[in-house]
DNA sequence: ATACTCATGTAAGCTGTTACATGATTCT
DNA sequence: AGAATCATGTAACAGCTTACATGAGTAT
């Protein structure tokens, strides 16, 4: 069962714990996204094509007048996630960094408009460290693999504002 | 002018020289690919694109006679191209890993099945690593700008591969 | 001869975002 | 009363990859 890369990330928190497509979006936005985003064009066209396929059972769960649906794995979508987390394929990886294009076009540029770049390029790293870390505490709490693969993003984009900083350095 | 994703790339390999699709093509594989890549799909309909639009010129170049097109930048192209490269909007960051995603959702498997991940996530940087290395020299030889972003890659996908082996030697 | 590289291009399909629409509940 | 949040969903569009088609020149 070959799984669409929003299926991924649908499986893997639904296993967590029974999950709306709501909830999803908003674990995803404080956990994944910075290597993982997800959207609700995406998200609930894919939950309902994963209920089909029989990997997911939803139920309707309303807070009083609103509407709601839940979903849990079934024994299929379990052993779906499983084949996936212990598939051997070369996992994809996939960057697209427009502050390193500018940079790498910026020969003919002067020295500010080369450091106005490596700035603009650090102040977003940076931008991701400060939202990591006011995450942090909370991951941390619940330890594990999630607080691990959040203290990557954090160690990552550290070392990417350092690597700017000695650019600066070398530029000024 | 906003400039498409594609569009950007294509202007700046534009202005390093006369180039043909076919050219910026290769041009791509050996510099920009680990962080901005481009297939033909999209090379060869942007330059039609760009050429209605004025930004760049097309001119027949045939070798023999197999059929090759070329193209520069207009005064308009230079502009915008420029235009670009000094703008102040927050350059666009994305990063989309599924090994970090697979390391996320690990908590229910077993040490060796974590493991297994982390050494699949290490080998995936180190093919990086070992391909900037293999146009290191002639990169070090151009210098400048071209260098110091290929510098950037070797020394980030370098950086995670330590990180894995740190992470290795902890589940070990 | 035949395989590889040079060279251009398109069609189908997948993935994704953005913007919008709808409506209920809760907080101020 | 009005704003924010909870909750679901879709339509239009953007961007990209893959696979294929075509054909000429070059190296083995």
């Amino acid at each position: 069962m070959e799984l669409s890369p929003t299926a991924r990330v649908l499986l893997g928190m639904i296993r967590k714990g029974r999950r709306t497509g709501y909830e999803i979006k908003q674990l995803v936005d404080v956990s994944t996204r910075f290597f993982w985003a997800a959207s609700y064009g995406q998200i609930y066209p894919e939950l309902r094509r994963l209920e089909e396929a029989g990997l997911i059972e939803g139920e309707d769960d309303p807070t009083g007048g609103r509407q709601r649906r839940a979903y849990t794995l079934t024994p299929a979508g379990d052993a779906a996630l499983d084949e996936w987390l212990r598939s051997d394929e070369e996992p994809a990886y996939e960057l697209r960094d427009e502050a390193l294009l500018k940079l790498f076009f910026s020969g003919e540029l002067t020295k500010e408009e080369r450091l106005h770049i490596v700035r603009q390029m650090r102040a977003r790293h940076q931008a991701v460290v400060d939202g990591l870390r006011s995450i942090e505490e909370v991951a941390a709490a619940a330890g594990g693999a999630t607080y691990t693969t959040l203290r990557f993003g954090l160690d990552m984009h550290s070392w990417a504002v350092d690597w700017c900083r000695k650019q600066e350095e070398e530029l000024e």
